[in-house]
DNA sequence: TATTCATTCAATAAATCTATTGAATGATAG
DNA sequence: CTATCATTCAATAGATTTATTGAATGAATA
């Protein structure tokens, strides 16, 4: 097999990956799976599409090993196949909001709409960390955790978030973060932990902005 | 506008990033040009496609703002519009490379037939630079080198090594490193800097990869 | 001005993608 | 066993994508 013959392949290989996203409601399905597993019904409910419809950009993302299933009882589970699928789905974001402004804005709405516009910057949290001001919370799920997070961070997944609850102090402010800007998992915790008396705050962004700009981070 | 509107829109915006990826001769441009600018005819050569279906590629990723295109004379020069397109392309290669045996398989042997398979993992070269035992080179334009890179790195860009070449020491191992494992930038550097006697390696992968993994970086 | 030549445009057929509809499958509950 | 229900399958029409062909454009050069 020649050069062109290898170039072919990888190329063919790649592009089968990105014509699995190369479509609006797929796009949407990987962020939606990115905050956890769903069944074909939640999907369609979610992106309001048809149930025919979502299991077929489904089963299109499986055929491409984007998602995986499994099945439990009547339903089929669907989850991202690998964090990596994310960060892709992240690069393109991160490329989308830089090249088009409507698209920044467009985020920066979408985030109001959720009533969690407050939030700092990389710079603002990377001094309180420096100055041991903020404690930090990583909300995302522990194995991403363990591949890597932001220093001084204390990994406390979404799901078990309340169970920690009484081992945070109320008298620091609490900086939570997950994995980008349109993430919610920092979001909803953040809504807990206001609820519950303490003073909560997400980071703009998320773990890979963070490691991309090569702020510290630990594993 | 309801959020629905908002997210039908931003998902829009990014499936048409991905759509403009999604077919493997427009993979194959983007990594062409992540190497340095091209014309028209140069890009046409080099990936075994007509004059004609070249433009029609280069005027896709134009329409989606992923390549750019100046005119000198005859020619038209494109170039990628943002390095942040490469980022999206090697988080890609990232996944493919993961998830599917074949394609790291494909990438060895590629690498392999550019006679450059030597190579240094991100381990080794860590320890060497806290050894300091290793002079680390970044090949990468001095724009992407500014943005961040390896700690202790010189920035000596592809198209100057040249004239820095006597600025370098021959009795010190010296590790060249660049956009990620399929740039050819460190390979040409090492075998230039190789056939002038200094003893040179690449690092198998590069440097969004080092960030990622959350290694020591500088800005 | 006329010629050359890099690039783009236009038209087309074959292939692929998408949303919709309604039927089929197959596991659970009664 | 039968009914229910989540999911998948199959068929289809309309839209989009692709490679090819040949013509058009327009800047440089003779």
């Amino acid at each position: 097999m020649n050069t062109r013959d290898f170039k072919h392949r990888i190329y063919s290989e790649l592009a089968i990956i990105s014509k699995a996203l190369s479509n609006p409601h797929r796009m949407e399905i990987i962020e939606l799976l990115a905050q956890g597993p769903g069944s074909v019904e939640h999907i369609a409910e979610n992106t309001e599409t048809s149930i025919a419809n979502a299991s077929q950009h489904l089963q299109t993302l499986k055929a491409a090993r984007l998602v995986k299933t499994e099945k439990k009882g009547k339903y089929s589970y669907y989850s991202l196949a690998d964090i990596k699928v994310y960060n892709v789905w992240n690069a393109m974001r991160d490329l989308g909001m830089s090249q088009n402004a409507e698209v920044e804005k467009l985020i920066h709405n979408f985030r109001k709409s959720r009533h969690n516009l407050e939030s700092v910057t990389m710079d603002q949290l990377l001094e309180r960390v420096q100055g041991g001001k903020a404690l930090v919370l990583d909300v995302r799920p522990q194995s991403e955790y363990n591949e890597g997070h932001i220093s001084t961070a204390l990994s406390i997944p979404h799901d078990e978030l309340l169970q920690h609850l009484s081992s945070l102090p109320k008298n620091k402010e609490i900086v939570a973060y997950c994995r980008g800007p349109l993430c919610a998992l920092a979001d909803d915790a953040i809504k807990v932990l206001n609820e519950h008396g303490y003073r909560a705050i997400r980071l703009e962004v998320g773990y890979p902005e963070w490691s991309a700009k090569g702020f510290p981070v630990e594993n």
